[in-house]
DNA sequence: ATTTATATTGAATGAACATTCAATAAACAA
DNA sequence: TTGTTTATTGAATGTTCATTCAATATAAAT
């Protein structure tokens, strides 16, 4: 195994940073905390990462990776069902099995860098894509939607779930969450079978 | 006019806060940034405002009333209209008219707070909720809408709006942006007139 | 005009910051 | 085993950070 020490210390790395961030917000995380939380000098951080850029452009590397992640499970459930079931796919899309290592505070935080570096911006726009790809061939399985532009559909599909959780993260009482929850569930459901 | 120069001073200092956001993102705006980008010394900064922190919820605060300007223009044009066009409206809650003390990159930055912070939290939910309130007003002045639930439609209309503006912020390309923003007018437009 | 309150300045503080460097230890290849 | 590369350490760098303080200037109130 070739440099598995260097992988792993990397990913040991990013993993810290991204636990710091998740508690103190990512404008509050520096170098020596991270050093600090992980029992290693600062100076050990800067070998593998030259500097805080590359830091932060790891971070986001990760926390997009997971963020695919979450949506992994649905489609692996879908692809095994014969048919599509609208109202399974849209519990599915809406249940956001949420991994220990996605946050969104953080995926904001990260979000917001987008605004002003066009790499990142281009990361995440990529993955924005791939993923109304994926919909779009889970919703290809079903018949009775074959007369449709499941392309389209797709973007329709994705933007009321994106919508939700920006505004769903507001919420915090779980009754009301629940309540709107349904809402945008049921509006999905309208644009799949209306 | 008591105190006029306090509050004329907090005013500028928060919107040289926001201008070097705007520039160099939040987590690379320091007081003493802001000072030199005002010519005025860091110490007069904290004499208004009295720590980092209450000059970032000033600079919410700030955001915040700007978001809602920007639907201000649109709430008008609607108040002043005998009946309400669907189509009007919907180009209207589309056009965001920007202002140059709106910018999506320092909102995005100013929302992750809302996730560590429960105030925060609760400031842009009265927001959100307020121009939900107000897009139902709006559509209980048509009557052909008078058998629908206006409540659920202007939630149903707004998600789409945020989840719309989250995304396309990702999309340089004025063709690609045209068309996707399109799809999401024609996709509001459809939940008004089904 | 005098007192009182507020605004403004500039210098000073110690802590935290990202990064560099030289030295040592461990892993790996020959 | 020896030589070479990589991992790890800890001390040191100069800079920037938020904040404090005492001194002065300006404005408001009496």
């Amino acid at each position: 195994m070739k440099s598995s020490i260097r992988t792993e210390r990397k990913k040991e790395i990013i993993a810290g940073f991204y636990e710091l961030c998740k508690r103190d917000g990512l404008e509050n995380v520096s170098i020596a905390k991270i050093g600090n939380h992980l029992k290693m000098p600062p100076s050990l951080i800067i070998h593998y990462f030259s500097n805080k850029r590359l830091l932060v452009l790891g971070l986001i590397d990760f926390i997009l990776h997971q963020y695919q992640l979450i949506y992994k499970p649905i489609i692996l459930k879908s692809e095994k069902d014969s048919k599509l079931d609208p109202n399974l796919l849209v519990d599915r899309l809406f249940s956001r099995e949420w991994n220990l290592l996605f946050d969104d505070g953080v995926f904001f935080s990260c979000y917001a860098f987008t605004f002003r570096d066009k790499t990142i911006k281009e990361e995440y726009k990529k993955l924005h894509l791939k993923l109304r790809k994926t919909l779009k061939t889970i919703l290809d399985k079903d018949e009775g939607l074959s007369s449709k532009n499941t392309e389209l559909l797709a973007e329709k599909i994705f933007v009321v779930i994106e919508g939700a959780y920006y505004y769903l993260s507001m919420i915090d009482d779980p009754k009301e969450y629940n309540h709107k929850l349904g809402i945008f569930k049921g509006q999905v459901l309208d644009l799949i079978q209306p």
